[in-house]
DNA sequence: AACTCGGGGGT
DNA sequence: ACCCCAGAGTT
């Protein structure tokens, strides 16, 4: 079976003059307004860029903000609390990356004094930078000239050079880090980099790319050849997983009960509700309360019982219904479970300064 | 290289 | 409903 022939891509010096200078310019007068471009701190810079990974610029900005203004400095997020980054993280989703920031911030005080350095190796060996985060606060918030490949990069690359590479395989890294390299404008790498991503995230979009708006439409070899609907080629699909649990919201006039997730496995140290997985829709399992820890006994104890809606939760590749009741507990029960290990019982005021993940704050708030 | 991440907004 | 996002870490 031969390989998809690739196109590797000419770069005369006329072309990359003309695609420098033109989106430039553009860049100048069409990037938007975004708040951590209002900032010249590492650190604000940093944490827009770990916020943004896998995450759009209109989830990010209210988080961004609320962040700053809790732990504005890599001393005070070093010395933060875990549950306060988590908590300060919750409804973002991939808290990995807030563990990862804050052990990141904990190595800057240890080895950096505090600042983060102004070097791509050292950066990239603080957890959390990978290629793309490396790349992003070298040159912006440094101007190193260092290059950087993300989702709207490679598109654009796709469309501009008329690329036919699998997504996310060798050639297509290859090709893609090369052509960002070969490209960079190296006495003003962030404001390139960041018009590179504007260009695909505002203009050279996925769907309907408004190829009249683009600056440089006539240097498009996908939009000459008719393909920008085709280009870049597709990933391919993962299968969906289906996944059907039951959560309680159990309360008391003392709170909610909580439990909170082991280290290790999905969501380590984020509280949830109550919850065990159900072999098919409906269908109630063996399992205990909480199903997953093997812990106290609920079901005897409670009075009354609200049955909400199922509710519909979509992350990666899984599809979660959830179908979530709520029930009341007996002041003395709801207070022997709490003092166990297994269970925390939280007043709702205190919700908001718990990690929660998405869907548990999402169930809370219905009922 | 493939898989996971238990989000979420735009279209 | 589907797409895919300013990706990184693990296996």
């Amino acid at each position: 079976m031969a390989r998809p022939e690739v196109h590797p891509p000419k770069l005369d010096d006329a072309l990359v003059a003309r695609l420098r200078s033109e989106l430039l310019a553009w860049y100048a007068g069409a990037a938007r307004d975004l708040p951590w471009r209002r900032t010249r701190d590492p650190f604000a810079i940093w944490l827009s860029e770990v916020m943004l990974q896998q995450t759009r610029v209109e989830a990010v900005v209210g988080y961004w903000q609320r962040f700053l203004d809790a732990l504005p400095t890599i001393e005070a997020l070093a010395a933060a609390d875990e549950d306060q980054v988590l908590a300060l993280w919750s409804g973002l989703g991939y808290y990995r990356r807030a563990r990862a920031l804050q052990a990141a911030a904990q190595r800057v005080v240890a080895l950096h004094g505090g600042r983060l350095p102004a070097d791509p190796a050292a950066l990239a060996d603080l957890p959390g930078f990978g290629p793309y985060t490396t790349g992003a606060v070298a040159s912006i918030a440094f101007g190193l000239a260092e290059p950087l490949v993300d989702g709207n990069v490679a598109r654009v690359f796709a469309r501009w050079f008329e690329l036919e590479l699998e997504p996310h395989g060798g050639p297509w890294r290859r090709t893609n880090w090369g052509l960002a390299r070969a490209l960079l404008v190296a006495d003003q790498p962030g404001a390139w980099n960041q018009a590179l991503m504007e260009l695909g995230a505002t203009v050279c979009t996925p769907r309907s790319p408004r190829c009249g708006a683009c600056p440089v439409a006539s240097d498009c070899r996908a939009r000459a050849a008719g393909r920008t609907a085709e280009l870049p080629l597709p990933p391919k699909k993962r299968a969906v997983v289906e996944v059907h649990v039951e959560a309680l919201l159990a309360e008391s006039p003392a709170g909610v009960l909580l439990v909170r997730r082991p280290p290790g496995g999905r969501n380590p140290g984020l509280f949830e509700l109550p919850t065990r997985e159900l072999a098919a829709p409906g269908r109630p399992p063996a399992g205990l309360w909480p199903g997953d820890f093997g812990t106290p006994k609920l079901e005897p104890h409670w009075e009354a019982a609200d049955e909400a809606s199922p509710f519909r939760h979509a992350i990666t590749h899984h599809r979660i219904r959830v179908e979530a009741r709520r029930v009341g507990l007996k002041p003395a029960v709801a207070r022997r479970l709490a003092a166990s290990s297994a269970y925390d019982l939280v007043p709702r005021e205190r919700l908001e300064s718990l990690p929660l993940s998405g869907l548990t704050a999402k169930i809370i708030a219905a009922f």
